[in-house]
DNA sequence: CAGTGGTCTAGACCACTCT
DNA sequence: GAGTGGTCTAGACCACTGT
């Protein structure tokens, strides 16, 4: 069996892309009806396949058109502040400067999403405390930052002010007698739900990182839990690796 | 306006999928029809946003099933052989051990791709080594590695053997005088090529991880390239940080 | 206003799976 | 053979964009 129409017509189209035509959008549905002598719902499923892969978008009343964002670089290590040591993951906060960045705050008591219970050590649907974010480069949303936190750990402190903490929170929790010492990073690849699609404006075909931060302090206790989530199409998630014995990787 | 019929039916299916009914399966395409008063094409639209959501899968000929998977633990820093100071890190190597893996390999020369020859720092389509794999879990392709070289740094020594490197692959680099002391780290999020969802076996709504290593010797050459595709609906990449100045995190 | 993409219908044939 | 999802057609109305 041959390839069914709408994929060789989305493989055809796909080839063009790469070629570099269609850099002021592409013929419409019309056109190309008429020139792959197809019907329209055919057309359709084989732009419909591209939209899924993030290699177009469109808009209504207007036509199609290739895709391409730039990326921010996303360096969880430089929570750390030691973002010096790998020059080539710094960019990201010089970038960050140069685009104009802004935060919505918002502070409030939840019960705990399963997964964040387990990972907190809290039973399930407890109240914790939870500061929500929305990240903002140039008035692009480009991150939405949960942090949860059990209420002693932060009750009364400057963390529950729906503000930036100059500081840091995590310097707010130290003061608290929080000092966390170790974090547990999980990245998990999937497609976005609709309530986040709604919050960061996300196209069809893109998916999203889901980055959890599980941190620990010196005694074992889990005192923050952040669920961060990352668009693809303008996020790049890096970090940097220094070890003398790199030569005894496993391969 | 109110939404679309099919969004509304593929919101009533989310929800129900949510609430673990359909756990054998979903109900026929003409039983939606029946059931929700639709036509075929408009059941057929919600059903096609729940699969480009990664929520479900279909079989032809059977029907269609809410999807899920055990996701494996990647985790980059295990490179190091530092994993036993994480121990939330560590189970990938107990998990892959039970779950039979294996791999195939190819070394070959090539021309650099461009992103690759960039990172390398030689000549556009220059001649590199690659050295490509497929590493299966259980017979499921959960990853595939491609490695490059330049030719100097591998001609003559075992990596360029289409075998497992048991002392592993960075040491023969070592041995040759390429010892790798740093290495940078980009995590890329995007919908997979028709390519990767072939040799990956991937399902519609299956975004990847593009997990690019780059490679340092301690005076600041580029001696590997590494890139790992790594299928969301399957792995989730982990790594710990230990920090005595976590608590000065910037929020 | 003409042209665009978004939604929706009814109907057809096919390959495939299961019994 | 009956039922399933996969492909494809022709046609319609709509909301929206541009001029």
């Amino acid at each position: 069996m041959s390839p069914p129409k709408y994929a060789q017509l989305a493989a055809t189209l796909r080839e063009r892309i790469t070629l570099g035509k269609y850099a002021d959008g592409l013929p419409s549905e019309a056109e190309l009806m008429k020139e792959f002598a197809m019907s329209r719902t055919t057309v359709r499923t084989a732009l419909t396949t591209l939209l899924n892969e993030g290699l177009l978008q469109s808009a209504s009343g207007v036509g199609y058109f290739v895709k391409s964002l730039e990326h921010f670089e996303y360096s969880p290590q430089e929570d750390f502040g030691r973002a010096a040591v790998i020059p080539e993951a710094d960019s990201f906060t010089r970038a960050a400067a140069r685009r104009n960045p802004s935060q919505d705050i918002e502070v409030s008591f939840v019960h705990a999403p399963p997964d964040v219970a387990r990972r907190l050590g809290v039973d399930d649907g407890e109240v914790v405390v939870v500061r929500r974010r929305i990240r903002h480069l140039d008035g692009v949303p480009f991150q939405l930052n949960d942090s949860y936190y059990p209420r002693d750990v932060v009750e009364g402190t400057d963390a529950m002010l729906p503000a930036s903490v100059d500081r840091g929170v995590n310097r707010v929790l130290a003061e608290n007698g929080f000092a966390q010492s170790r974090a547990l990073d999980e990245i998990w690849i999937r497609m976005p739900n609709p309530e986040e699609v709604r919050r960061l404006a996300l196209g069809p075909g893109t998916p999203v990182a889901e980055h959890v931060i599980t941190g620990f302090t010196a005694d074992g206790r889990v005192v923050r839990v952040v669920r961060a989530i990352l668009p693809g199409d303008r996020n790049v998630i890096t970090f940097g690796r220094t070890h003398p014995d790199l030569e005894q990787v496993p391969s």
